[in-house]
DNA sequence: GATGAATGAGGGTTCATTCAT
DNA sequence: AATGAATGAACCCTCATTCAT
């Protein structure tokens, strides 16, 4: 007698089975029957969760997409709390081994506008930046209200800089991780910014 | 009685048509027969210049790999001349639209690691990252030599910022160019690093 | 719920739809569209069953090298026993029409010695010949041991000359069926050898 | 100024060059390039010469059917005249190495009885297998006018076993060279046939 | 006459998807 | 519900043949 959930629970089988092998090889080399084996059941059984690949794959990026609950006890302290955001940023990108490389598949489907499903990735990828964005954007503009930050920066413009740094050092970090001294950047890229907020005009 | 240079300029027009297919469609989408269409010649006449698929890839990311000199002019003036070395990388990556949709490819291949051109693409990609790396990183030893920029700061550490900045804007330009406002964040940007450089500690 | 022995089972079914397309129109112009066609199947099925072209090219071979048993009844005649043995050996030929058209290619294969599937074709090739060989030279040294047959006469020479009589004929008789009155010749060529091996010496 | 003769010279040139590679490779697995290759000239010229694939392997089939004419010191002994032709031909097989292996393929095609040359193909190969058989025919029916040989003998027989059996013994000489000692074989294939001409019945 | 670049029909193979069990 | 054997559309690549030079 199945338990109420237990499809649900399987699904999410599938998925995490599945994001590890979209993960490895790619999107375009993955084949049903890898997944099918990387969840341990027939080729058959993914059908009955997922209508086709395309689907197992949103489905895979959509379950992605779980921001970690970011820690408020620095919302006194914007110099700290934005440091602290930054950092959680990062972590969350690191704790998600897959993340980064599926997400690759993901970007070039809705880059190229032809994916049948463009349309709903478009939206679902704006809420993947939208959380840490939004997250990020929070504590730049309470640094702003108390005063600390300078109502002058681009709020917008910051965040984007950040985001930026963190993405484009983390994909150099996996092009070429001998030669990147990964926490050192991300330490000067937070400096950076911090100074940025604080003291603008130099 | 075939023209000297006509085959090697033959081959670059397949390459250029099959860049934009690649950029268009992705390498995993991209039929031969398309690229074929695209550059105006039978199915069988890319094999008469590239082996493979796989190779016609290399070939338009080899291509794809082509810097531009950068002017010299402001040798005496190491601050114009990081905006300028800056501005020039961001130029260079704007002029080719197809660059960063090949290259996600390209990334793709590489950081699978089981493509069977890997450790080809990988030696590949170095070279294209080196080409602005070197020159940025040779604007600033030049700075620290002249006394301008802090001999304390970290050049390679600068340098892999300046470039995931770019790289890391870029990146969200193209997924949503209507919310970012490009200019000005590399504006800022190169703002931020300058002062990185001249003043580290504050 | 498959029965037992049901893979196997279709895999021999495709065995003898190949074998009889191999040999109708040779391994080079065979298409494995045919062979789908002729053992009423899809194509991809095929390869269900077998890895690829070659494999069920080597599968087919391998089949048709099932030789019959031997009656021994005549066990205590070593003159009625050899000819009972050449007898079956040459009813074993042409029991299978395919044998002699499909083995055409194989020995091109090995004969050729670039084939990729060259060793393995040597090897399953020794056995082909290894069964009729080793039956008859089983009997003529019986023959001997008994004294019936001359111990002098090289008996590896004697079935080399069997089976070559029996496989030149064979061949005759394929190209040029009229002309040959091929059980009198085998009912010749049994005798000289019987001849040979009961007076060697004239 | 080309002379008389020359174009035909080529022709034969090309068709030494083919016969070599078609007896390497196999008709199907020899592509008009390496023919090319190994005349030394392009592509297009073989089309100079021949109409076709097909056509031009015929053209080498035919030219490989060239025996060499036969001593016919012995006509007075017909045992010796019988073994001397029997070497004759046994050495004109060994002459030409590409010829088994050419011929491989050739029967394969008519075998199959659909190649378009099909019928082209038969009218050609009574003439390979008529110029020995008519000149070994010819010995014995000289030896038996003479009373040498049993007339009660059948002389087609005798024919098609000799011919049978060089052609087995080659075959498998060719698939085994270490464990056939072929010179043995040829003479007690030779004896064999004597004794049977002289005392057919045992 | 000689050439080889260009061609495209053809064939081997893959793999997402279906469906009978 | 679960399975995996069966399927055939799709795609990469080969190579005989053509034809402009």
């Amino acid at each position: 007698m199945p338990k109420i959930g237990d499809k649900d629970a399987k699904r999410l089988d599938l998925i995490k089975a599945a994001t590890e092998v979209f993960a490895r090889d790619g999107f375009a080399n993955t084949r049903m029957a890898d997944v099918a084996v990387a969840a341990g059941v027939g080729k058959g059984t993914i059908y009955e969760y997922f209508p086709s690949k395309d689907e197992s794959f949103c489905a895979v990026c959509e379950d992605l997409v779980t921001w970690p609950e970011v820690d408020n006890s620095f919302v006194d302290d914007p110099e700290r709390g934005f440091a602290a955001i930054i950092e959680a940023v990062v972590k969350s990108y690191e704790e998600s081994n897959a993340f980064y490389l599926v997400l690759l598949d993901y970007w070039a489907a809705i880059l190229r506008e032809k994916h049948n499903q463009h349309d709903v990735f478009i939206k679902r990828a704006e809420k993947i930046y939208d959380a840490p964005r939004s997250r990020i954007l929070a504590v730049v503009k309470a640094g702003q209200q108390k005063g600390v930050f300078d109502k002058s920066v681009d709020a917008d413009a910051i965040v984007a800089l950040a985001i930026a740094g963190i993405e484009g050092l983390r994909s150099q970090k996996l092009q070429d991780p001998q030669h990147l001294d990964f926490p050192k950047c991300i330490r000067i890229l937070t400096d950076m910014l911090l100074r940025m907020l604080t003291s603008p005009k130099g």
